[in-house]
DNA sequence: TGAGAAAAAGCACGATCGTTCGTGTTAATT
DNA sequence: AATTAACACGAACGATCGTGCTTTTTCTCA
């Protein structure tokens, strides 16, 4: 009568193991394409046993963005604490970003980014959830920015607003470029665009890559 | 017995009429959303009778494809050819497209941005005519930079490719932050955005609106 | 090992999906 | 005005959707 499970009980495996499968096809297909059916075929289970698991599809949902988050967090985020903060932080969160893009959300896709577009426009607790992690990512990548500023590597004043924004461009135009048009030079491209956006709001341009402009000589 | 329809019929005027209200279904709802039953309730036909007219729902999906990239050349492109070759066509295209996005794209949405997610990733007609028309727009965009640069606005070594991929990521970010996270600075960042990357590469930088960056006096 | 809870299956529900078919109604052409 | 093609409708198809119930299986701990 385990009415407190104080060890790794089966549930929990297999809702660890649904939500894994759910997040294969929901990368894929998006949230809202991914149907308690399907999912339960990929799971070898019934549809029932797996619509158990979670209350409701919404509660399905909002649990998958949440495992999508706390991955891309894993991947992209905390190993860029490792690095000293400013410019060398901001790049490394950049490039583990690049990275995780490259070997994992080009060839499947990306919840943060089908999701946005599925929910931008309907109102509820899953719309909600993906706003929060979102602005979380967004924020994170401004303080980045911000310790950037307070170590001396970007100008004074340089809006991190401004900045994350372009960032956040970039990488929606690598996905959209290298998925949608299939080309493979996006990445480089991307690669090229972070330097450039972040060259120009560096102190010494140098140290962000930066490739330089001859005809930038502005003083206006 | 009409054989060749010489006249606008019956038949033309609910087509387009359809056509119309499957527009906006689908642009809030994408392309997936949108389906014949419900099409059907706001047209106040029967589903058979709004299916008639496409042979099928991809058919229908590809009729609206169209339609949506021949109302947005209408209104960004096309009028930017009014304008002289160079940075001015290239900043009326970017301007229009701003306006238009302002103006009927945040508030519905945008079946480019929700259909190269919904498509990416899968096979087919609807998928090919995305990337069909997203590349023709893409290549209209190239060939305005390409003309900035023999005009001399731009920089001989200004790579188009880079620029449009830039700029696109810059209205890409612009919906996600509008739209989802409803951030009404977006459009501001958007048009600092476009300053600062296409006065990147203009030879005068002011004739780009360019911010103007001290630091970026770089010779490397 | 047996009691009992937790997990999964089974079954069914109302809805909606895209699609087909047959039949009437409307409109355009002779 | 008669004819004929175009148009729209209603019904129904098999599938699948999310979601409740009830039953059976499986696991857990005393």
């Amino acid at each position: 009568m385990p009415k407190f499970r104080n060890t790794v009980s089966k549930g929990l495996q297999t809702h660890a193991a649904i939500l894994d499968a759910a997040l294969k096809i929901a990368i894929r297909d998006g949230l809202e394409g991914l149907s308690i059916g399907m999912l339960a075929d990929a799971m070898g289970m019934s549809k029932s046993g797996v619509f158990a698991h979670f209350g409701s599809r919404e509660d399905l949902q909002i649990a998958l963005i949440d495992e999508y988050a706390r991955r891309f967090m894993d991947d992209v985020f905390f190993p860029a604490l490792q690095k000293p903060r400013g410019l060398p932080r901001l790049t490394a969160m950049f490039e583990n970003w690049l990275h995780r893009v490259q070997t994992i959300e080009i060839p499947n896709g990306c919840v943060f980014i089908s999701g946005a577009v599925e929910f931008d426009d309907r109102e509820g607790p899953v719309r909600d959830r993906m706003v929060t992690v979102n602005r979380g990512w967004q924020g994170e990548m401004r303080v980045a920015v911000r310790q950037a500023v307070e170590c001396g590597h970007l100008r004074a004043d340089c809006d991190p607003e401004q900045l994350v924004f372009e960032l956040y461009g970039v990488m929606l135009a690598l996905h959209h470029d290298a998925r949608l048009l299939r080309d493979v030079r996006a990445v480089e491209r991307a690669r090229r665009a972070f330097d450039r956006t972040v060259g120009y709001c560096a102190v010494n341009a140098a140290s962000a890559r930066f490739a330089g402009n001859p005809a930038a000589t502005v003083t206006a």
